[in-house]
DNA sequence: CCACTAATAGAACGTTGGTCTATGCGCAGA
DNA sequence: TCTGCGCATAGACCAACGTTCTATTAGTGG
């Protein structure tokens, strides 16, 4: 808020530390004005943020209003808010954890899939940000273990690289469908779409009927495809 | 572009059209400075934008300069810009023709998923624009396909559901990310993308062999997907 | 000819992402 | 203890954006 104001803050640690010889250890890594700023807290904040607010309202100043920092400041440690966007959503893939392998490949892809998916649903701004590259080392790091563990089942080749894609993109596509509904669209809009629908179901009659639009059991939803996906990659292994 | 300086253009048709009975069907519908603007022109030239130029550069302004056109007249027509990129989403989805039903219900999901993603990935920028709800009529449309094609196929409550959702969700994830790869990313990142995952073959050992990022045959990707995802619904039905 | 409505344009506001420039802090060496 | 020097921060500013408010014009019905 007002941290800049006139009185500056104390450097270092206390007083004087002038060239006395084994001071470093001390001293400790360069500090500055006491707060250090660094990209990984601009990024934990933007996560922050995002996570409270929601895309929409993350804003370079407002980022660094939160970290109590001039809104100019950030751009020396962070070249331009896309790449905040990018490194903030790399880091939340930090919290996929890298299931044990186990003795059936489908019970670890089932593990690291489930984890991915609830990661993406702690975060749902993430899903409103894909069409952006997703190249960060803890992407990598999760797809790779995907793709290792299909290999490690016997695939191979092109089915190797289509039950990679597939996996990740249904994983992706749901996250997303349920992000979408559970976090920015607010219940009246839910409900006066379940509405509109069920006011036309001369137009659709099947979803009238079946297509409860606030009221999945998105979990069971998940896992029913996945079983899907797994049973369909199951055969021509 | 130089639409609005000082000589008013014609309006109406010809000279004087004063109260002479009959005259209705000579004059046609209501026009005005003889470009009628209405929200059908303004969602059809949002989406020549979009397709030329991407997401990021639709602006409000660039779109009425593009229709000859002030800016601030398109508010007369659309309420806000998020009204003017759901309304585009929504209509680009007029490109998927619903199949003939045919004796194969599977033959039917396989011609609109597959009509869908060509529809997506002709317009990459609607896969950026996931993360909002899709609530149109053609939308809602090709759901409805999808869910009664599947209902006709013996499926019935959470198994309809969740194959609904699998099969949706798999096109819009498939979609998003070759749209991204596609047109999203430059060459020039696809490359540097690939030498990186084999600069750290360490790390990603199997993605190094294997995962050749800018030279998927997306095509035969996507359908072996498919064919998992439908390989595995046809089991348990 | 006049009032009325539909449609247009313009000025302006607040906010945004980003750049350019100045200022201050902390450290190393003389 | 003084003096530079580089890392880090802040401020003024810019162009562009979405949007609102208000004025103006074109066409219609009386």
């Amino acid at each position: 808020m007002d941290a800049n104001s006139s009185p500056p803050r104390a450097g270092g640690r206390g007083g004087r530390t002038s060239g006395t010889a084994g001071a470093v250890w001390l001293r400790g890594p360069r500090t500055y004005r006491d707060s250090t700023l660094t990209s990984d807290r601009i990024i934990a904040e933007a996560i922050v943020l995002l996570d409270g607010e929601g895309a929409g309202r993350l804003t370079m100043r407002r980022l660094a209003e939160h970290l109590g920092v001039g809104p100019t400041t950030l751009y020396w440690h962070v070249k331009t808010k896309d790449d905040v966007i990018d490194l903030a959503v790399d880091a939340i893939f930090d919290e996929v954890s890298l299931p044990e392998p186990s003795s059936r490949w489908d019970d670890d892809v089932r593990a690291l899939v489930l984890q991915w998916r609830a990661t993406m649903l702690r975060h749902p701004w993430a899903a409103g940000l894909l069409g952006r590259p997703l190249l960060g080392p803890n992407v990598l790091e999760r797809t790779e273990f995907l793709q290792a563990t299909l290999r490690r089942a016997g695939f191979e080749g092109p089915v190797l690289a289509a039950a990679t894609h597939g996996l990740a993109n249904y994983v992706i596509g749901s996250a997303a469908t349920q992000s979408t509904w559970q976090h920015l669209a607010t219940p009246e809009l839910q409900q006066s779409a379940d509405a509109h629908v069920r006011a036309h179901a001369d137009l659709y009659p099947t979803l009238a009927v079946t297509h409860h639009l606030g009221e999945h059991d998105w979990d069971d939803l998940f896992r029913r495809g996945l079983e899907f996906m797994l049973a369909g990659l199951g055969s021509p292994a």
